[in-house]
DNA sequence: CTGCCCATTGACAGCGCTGTCTAACCCGGC
DNA sequence: GCCGGGTTAGACAGCGCTGTCAATGGGCAG
């Protein structure tokens, strides 16, 4: 019987035990040419025998590369980054990178710490919805590992970004409400400073004005406290002397606000369309019309661009923005309920 | 000016930019005992000037740690494990540790990959939700890695397990279904593997049968396909000869299901309980009726768990089952419509 | 003034691995 | 039989850091 060493088992052992030199045994197990089939047969035995793992601190050190890419989004726990670092994760698995999650909850302090976390653990490459802040120290913490911005990015970044059109997107939204003969038409923001929330409002303010709509003050809601996820904001909306017959909300997290302030005073004669799919959408009565904004072909297409970039290949940097098609379930085709 | 070395600066730059050995930074670098005060301010100095950051991969070879939490669950983008893991990742970091989370897709060939992939990363601690597969290799792969199970854990694990009393709390809930009037209560399942399924069908039995209430085989919906979210099999048994007049849903996604197939077939005066609270259950008409099960909570009492544990405390690995209140939000409560 | 002790600092090895460079080896052709 | 060329294997350094242990120096008791 071979002598097991102590603790975890180390090319040295392999190698003593095997009867080659370490090289070898790191030929063998990086798969690298130079190695008789005999000899990597032996090795390969080896290995098995002992349950030899290599120590990825160590080959890092040495490579100066750890094979994880890092993704930094608002929050794991907002069910589209979940979904989208969801198929980050499945994809860099099987090209053989680990993935690293975090979350920034939109502090560009939070989010600086992260990136200068990751970028120490030298990942291979990094995917960053990037907060509202500042970005002019990116360039310096990053270096030049390979990066690909998801959902927004900011002026100059150099990098790619993978997003949806947003202002194609809430123009169309927000036209299909004209359609159905809708005028007074709210708009519901998350925080002004989001790009996304601001180019959204842009299609909105363009779709009216292109109808010559005007949209009175007390209807545009470009920003909703963070506490108060939507309800208290469309409740006054309902409450004013003239109120809205139409909601346009510009992401998720404000929809779900809308639904239960809709659904709880049983005003579904309110006209709404969501920027951004949610659970349940399908089943409401009436189904919740949303502009389908998927993290799933999002993070796709990112994680695609972003191995390509880790590959060496050679890409110019471009902003790269997916379909938002309009997925009609009926809350949105709601007829305008006022003479 | 000083000359500032070409790639990252390491111990040896800072050493000699401040003129005092590695050890010197290393010490004032990890805080450590014995350095003066004048001689930490100049190094500090330095290291600001240079940027300088660790190399966690040289610390890691050394000590034999990485300062990792790992964290596998079923998916990140299940919104149950997504808020578990989000509430882990916001402790861990203020306690100084970075988070590593892993999918298993309740598959034991990837759950183990993923444990040896982060166990070879040296990583401080592991959190654990398991699949059902065999566990025997579990200690050999792991070794004395701190680790907590959460949601669930297998038999003579010797590990810390923090969950819920899932026999309780659907026992509880069964029984709020029969006080309103009920008797022909389906049971909606997931994997018939789950032991948490299998637990709250145990509690759904037990409540049955104390009430002396007969459960037809046509009833106990044990298991949905994967692809079936829980439509499927609602629809089948409303169509039955002899529908059940109340639903007792084990897991929040055969609960989506089943208010889909209630709401788009208007079958509102169907009672219906969930295991599990998800996003709207409030907002629907009638409110979902829910044992909540709240990850949150599973997160932050696991996290202290394994942090107390890579602090070294001597812990008796313990069964900690958190309560589950019952929200009794209307559906919970529907009358039977039946004589 | 001398010696001793403690506080502070440094020299050095080595964690496990891979890159570079050299050595050994086997083959066929002259 | 000897040499050249290609293939396979090994020796060795060093990635950046921390642990061990030794050295240095300043203050105070004797």
């Amino acid at each position: 019987m071979t002598e097991l060493p102590a603790g975890r088992p180390t090319v040295y052992d392999v190698a003593r035990v095997a009867g080659v030199s370490i090289k070898t045994v790191s030929r063998v197990v990086n798969q690298s040419a130079g190695v008789s089939d005999k000899t990597r047969q032996l090795v390969l035995g080896v290995v098995e025998e002992l349950g030899y793992v290599v120590n990825p601190a160590a080959r890092s050190l040495v490579t100066g590369s750890s094979s994880t890419i890092g993704v930094i989004v608002d929050s794991i726990a907002d069910p589209f980054f979940a979904s989208l670092v969801s198929v980050v994760e499945v994809r860099a698995l099987a090209a053989g990178f680990s993935t690293q999650v975090a979350s920034t909850w939109r502090d560009p302090q939070r989010e600086r710490d992260q990136l200068l976390r990751m970028t120490r653990e030298n990942v291979s490459g990094l995917m960053l919805a990037p907060t509202m802040g500042d970005h002019s120290w990116f360039a310096a913490t990053v270096g030049d590992v390979p990066a690909v911005l998801v959902d927004r990015g900011w002026p100059g970044s150099g990098l790619d970004m993978v997003g949806v059109n947003d202002r194609a997107g809430a123009k169309h939204a927000v036209e299909q409400l004209l359609k159905a003969g809708h005028t007074r038409i709210a708009f519901l923001g998350d925080d002004t400073e989001l790009t996304t929330t601001e180019h959204r409002r842009e299609g909105y303010l363009a779709a009216m004005d292109a109808a010559g709509v005007p949209v009175p003050e007390e209807l545009d809601r470009g920003s909703l406290a963070m506490t108060d996820p939507g309800v208290g904001a469309v409740t006054e909306l309902l409450e004013l002397p003239d109120p809205p017959t139409a909601l346009f909300s510009s992401n998720a997290r404000a929809s779900l606000g809308a639904v239960r302030a809709l659904h709880m005073t049983g005003r579904t004669d309110v006209a709404l369309i969501s920027f951004g799919d949610f659970e349940l959408a399908d089943a409401l009565q009436p189904g919740i019309t949303v502009v389908d904004h998927d993290p799933a072909l999002i993070a796709a297409t990112a994680v695609e661009r972003l191995l390509a970039r880790i590959g060496g290949a050679q890409l110019v940097p471009a902003e790269i923005l997916l379909p938002t098609p309009l997925v009609k379930r009926g809350s949105g085709e709601v007829p305008c309920n006022r003479s």
